[in-house]
DNA sequence: CAATAAAAAATGAATGGTCATTCATAATTG
DNA sequence: CAATTATGAATGACCATTCATTTTTTATTG
């Protein structure tokens, strides 16, 4: 109906308000230092409405952290989907999964902040949850190196089961190095570009001469 | 003399059963189920000796757990350094410094519950902390791939510091995976033994047919 | 070597500060 | 004018931390 859809419209509009809030309010305090009066204040919606439940209901603020979370992962998984898709060639498929992952954090400099450090302090994320999302984006990868491995382009010993999570530990710990020392001078001059040629180069090649 | 001495080896006992008592709560409960109480009744001693100057001062919960984290890197950075030096191909250095890692990972299950999980809900270790002992240790996979480098092993156009962060964050990856699935079934059969190697034909000489 | 006193170390019940969360009240919607 | 939704001050639970008291150690003295 014209009445529940409109609902949901404001509902969903405000639940994006108070997401977006939590990012930034997260990514500049931390999470712990982010109260959810400063959240709700950056959302400018009151705190009791967030608990509300329309909205985040009981344990509201790993609520809106893992929401997050989940929303952008979906996000990401999409995109990846779309420009991996264009890729015929297995190996340019992986090569596009690393591109558009070091892309979002290059766009997204705040999320990056909430997901490379913030979402680790959350309780359940490590304890009693199942981030399906990741899951899900991992497979991505994992079902491009498949592919490569059944077109014979890479070797058929080769796990890929390790293999996708090598890779996507490396990608990981580049993203929080970048992330963590973005204010220093570091590992990366300006940006994030060269990485997928260089993880591609590593992985799949090999860096022996 | 032998007072003072005897007076440092009874509080470096304590801090020692401190520690070891931290660990053990921390990697059953969590870091923040893991209360000072309860890891003062483990190690035997009262809550408040935490506290005093001798033991972790101010602000001891954090204190605790960042200890343990540099007292047992610095072990491992031994261990690594020990078995580094007896190899004389850079390539063998790197392989044993996986080795080394995953063994000692398999040797102290619940150490590697509070590295891979319960470290990173610090609010110090991401913001304000610098790991020092983190940096040395990785030190020792970047001195083995410089090496392979200037020997001509690995490619001169290989960026060695992306190369480094690279391959501990696969590392790291694969052992979150590990402490989350020991239950479960998963990637790893049985042990993570074969990660070494698999890892370094990965990397090194790629898994490219 | 006791005996005694002073200093140091250990103890754990009580405290206090911090927010996440609640819910009585107000505003808005239909 | 119900019913629904929003508000934000007040609440209360939690647990790290403190510190008055007790116990142990060390120093002093006859």
């Amino acid at each position: 109906m014209a009445l529940k859809d409109t609902k949901s419209e404001k509902v969903r509009e405000k639940r994006q308000r108070i997401m977006a809030a939590a990012i930034k309010v997260i990514a500049q305090h931390g999470y712990h230092a982010a109260t959810m009066s400063k959240i709700a204040q950056e959302a400018d919606v009151a705190v009791g409405m967030i608990y509300g439940e329309k909205y985040f209901g009981k344990n509201a603020k790993e609520a809106v952290l893992l929401s997050i979370f989940e929303e952008k992962m979906q996000d990401l998984v999409e995109r990846s989907r779309a420009d991996m898709a264009i890729a015929t060639d297995p190996i340019e498929k992986v090569r596009k999964f690393l591109k558009v992952h070091f892309d979002h954090l290059q766009e997204n400099p705040e999320l990056a902040q909430v997901f490379q450090i913030d979402l680790r302090q959350s309780q359940r994320f490590f304890r009693g949850y199942t981030p399906t999302e990741l899951f899900t984006y991992i497979g991505l990868l994992g079902a491009a190196l498949k592919e490569a491995k059944q077109s014979g382009i890479i070797a058929p010993d080769v796990n890929v089961s390790v293999l996708q999570w090598a890779i996507f530990g490396a990608v990981d710990e580049l993203a929080l190095n970048w992330v963590m020392t973005k204010q220093t001078d570091n590992v990366f001059p300006d940006n994030l570009n060269s990485l997928p040629d260089q993880l591609v180069r590593m992985f799949i090649d090999g860096v022996r001469l």
